[in-house]
DNA sequence: GCGAAGTTGTGATTTAAATCACTTTTTAAA
DNA sequence: TTTAAAAAGTGATTTAAATCACAACTTCGC
């Protein structure tokens, strides 16, 4: 392993931890290493749009991506974020349909892509890997099915105070304008600055510049 | 494969048409028939709620289940119907969460079900059959995508026009009340007869007692 | 530290669709 | 075949939230 250089060395570590991954032998995760390609990518960088057909997948090893559907208006609506050592863009590769969302990234990032064939061969290989990539696709269905149940079922305070929710669970400090977040639950920016202002003035939340902070967890919990 | 009844013998057959069974050798999968368990289920019979832990593994062998969600206030949103020879209830299998959604059924109908360690064992022993499920769990996936592309971007209008039309797809003659047809595109019983009358007046279907039947299908893709 | 770009705050207006309250029609069961 | 139950049609009303149209703040890159 010598012959990498620190920067990919650090990669590949990064790759160790990825649950699909970290049960290859040393050996073999080396020659898989060896097909990825690294890509650098700015901010906002487009990696594939809806509608494409689907050549590689990606894992991502520094950044953040957003994964997204978009309206021929150019409204968008978030599906969900990945970061570090999540991977992405399977789907189309398991069932040969067109990309289903799009993707693109958020801050500036580091991606590793594995073409279909690469990664087809590789599932092959090493069939208990189908068992992991099954792990995250539940994940995908069942974050769907709650964001299909919010959309039916919930107004945008709701929605609003479930999203806060969620995050708080996954992060310290919602750090997300206004707009990201309406995107996230399929509202209006305005909208969603009322309904913040409203729960700050009901000091359910406080703004501060590490973004929102939860004041009565109880109180948003009501409001679901 | 004597000591099977006829019916059984009927349902036999049925399993070997499904893709997850149809691979494994026929002593392998009479083993399996024998930890199966046969249940008649009379209409509008409930298989399991949402936020049960799941203990088993379905097989539709005959009639039809409804995957449905459902708001305190008692509406329901309508995620998927299976048919013969479908399967459902493997996601809390795989991830041992609580079922994200509920099932039932919707005329008489049989299933076969399969205890969760069954069930389990039967994936480590056969890995390929983790990819047959992985199939159907990406087809989840884009359904559900689907479903909230629709809800986020299209009005009612787009959204039973989009519905009728992925319907007549896999069947000739839509047959469902309108209450229906609101429950899978997230609507009001009312605004969905009222789209559909004015789809009516404009020649772009028509009801007859099979159901609804398109006569301009370029009209309706214009509303998508 | 300045200016431009990106965010947020806020009122006014519009709109789609839910809800309500019935009637009429259709379907299925006794 | 009557009648009960389910489904569909329809006007009127209400409502939540989108949209519009700016002003006022923040940030952040030069």
């Amino acid at each position: 392993m010598k012959h990498l250089t620190d920067k990919k060395e650090f990669d590949f570590r990064i790759l160790k931890t990825i649950p699909i991954f970290s049960e290859l032998p040393d050996s073999r995760l080396e020659a898989l290493f060896e097909k990825l390609k690294r890509n650098e990518l700015k901010r906002n960088t487009c990696i594939f749009l809806e509608g494409e057909p689907g050549k590689e997948f990606f894992i991502v090893a520094k950044g953040k991506v957003k994964i997204f559907l978009s309206s021929p208006e150019g409204r968008e609506v978030t599906l969900t974020f990945l970061e570090p050592p999540q991977f992405f863009g399977e789907l189309s590769l398991l069932d040969d349909l067109p990309r289903s969302a799009s993707a693109r990234t958020v801050g500036s990032s580091i991606l590793y892509s594995l073409r279909k064939e690469s990664f087809q061969n590789f599932l092959t290989e090493y069939p208990q890997a189908a068992l992991r990539i099954l792990k995250t696709t539940t994940e995908m269905v069942r974050r769907l099915t709650e964001q299909v149940h919010s959309l039916v079922f919930k107004d945008v305070q709701g929605r609003v105070a479930k999203k806060i929710l969620d995050l708080s669970k996954k992060q310290i400090g919602i750090k997300f304008t206004h707009q990201e977040l309406a995107n996230m639950i399929g509202s209006a920016r305005e909208t969603v600055s009322r309904v913040i202002l409203n729960l700050e003035e009901k000091r359910v939340l406080k703004i501060n510049r590490d973004g929102i902070q939860i004041l009565q967890i109880h109180e948003l919990e009501k409001l679901l």
